[in-house]
DNA sequence: AAACCGATTGACTGGTCAGTCAGCCAGATC
DNA sequence: GATCTGGCTGACTGACCAGTCAATCGGTTT
């Protein structure tokens, strides 16, 4: 009756080698035939799967940011203290950079940093996230754990934009990507934004 | 014998199109023939003052940054505090952006957050900005004005992270755009980063 | 074993533009 | 007023590539 299943996913295939080609020329200057070959697929595939290029990156984003606003949403839920929650979020980004270098890559040169082009149509799901980080700040204002003369809003595109700029100074060979760098750049940009660089 | 000076210079005029329409329509989504439409000129005339359609970016770029550059290398040769230094940096970013938005979104959208297709040719002189702004935090650890387990670069890196977030932002219509968010703009990042988001 | 059906193939097309180039025109020079 | 010169013009072309589609393949159902 079913045993439909295919021995591999293809569509799963494209979308791993899509990242792959992406990370290494960007989507513009990727063909779709680029694609396919690095899938080992044929060309006509790709639009088997999806409905065109565009929706190849569309898919990839909307896969992995979902996992962001979850795990964003996720610390603003827990009981801990607002300082550990943005460390908690600042490490699920430098985590997803590290185990998945190329995807984060792809995400954030082609959409996030793309609001332009590609990143204009997810810039609701982009807000979201800024959105959310803002409200644990806002939280850690009311509780008085954070000063209020600093807007929330103001803060959290600083936190978001820091984290960001470490993982672009990453990606581009900016500044060095070892193992205790990632750890340390997640405690260093809590520590940056919470308690600042003037000694206390 | 001189008296070549044409009434109106159209290298410029070219060049100023150019900022509009790449700030409305983005770099790749705009043709050639649109920046000689916006500057009331034939199409040829482009090539005849630029080699390319790149190189109308190149040109745009390299103007506003070297300003840049001079502006933080400036702030750093005065005698100011390292805070106020960074204060200056975040002032001119800001200002820059105040006196000519349009300009400022081609630069940060096309080139400085675009590093993975335009923006890798100037990845240099990008990389020149955060150099001057890691040496300002690395003398302010020198002098102990700034503490020192936080790695400079780290520092650098999410300060500038943290303007380029909030320009993003006004550019893409998610945080207010007012003047006197301009204003506290320049003092609240430079807040954020150096007092910390905790109360002292 | 025939009909069926979704997955798979890759040649082909239509549209888009960046860049070229042959020549025009207006002011300067003789 | 003839010639020259360089800014200026815009039609044209060659390359490129996303997306289409008719055909094929291999497993399933009747």
């Amino acid at each position: 009756m079913a045993s439909k299943a295919p021995p591999v996913d293809k569509r799963r295939q494209i979308l791993d080698a899509a990242i792959r080609v992406f990370a290494r020329q960007g989507f513009h200057a990727t063909r779709v035939a680029d694609i396919a070959d690095e899938a080992g697929v044929a060309y006509g595939l790709v639009y088997h799967y999806f409905k065109s290029k565009d929706e190849v990156l569309n898919e990839l984003f909307t896969e992995r940011w979902s996992l962001l606003l979850a795990a964003i949403e996720e610390a603003d839920r827990s009981e801990a203290s607002p300082r550990a929650k943005l460390e908690a979020v600042a490490g699920f980004i430098v985590d997803s950079f590290r185990y998945d270098p190329e995807l984060m890559k792809v995400i954030i040169v082609e959409v996030t940093r793309a609001a332009n082009s590609f990143g204009r149509t997810h810039l609701p799901e982009i807000r979201r996230a800024y959105d959310s980080i803002a409200k644990i700040v806002a939280d850690g204002q009311q509780s008085n754990a954070f000063r209020s003369d600093i807007d929330a809003t103001f803060a959290s595109m600083s936190f978001y934009g820091a984290i960001e700029q470490l993982l672009s100074g990453w990606i581009f060979d900016l500044i060095p990507a070892s193992d205790t760098d990632f750890e340390q750049a997640k405690t260093l940009v809590t520590a940056t934004i919470c308690d600042g660089l003037e000694p206390r």
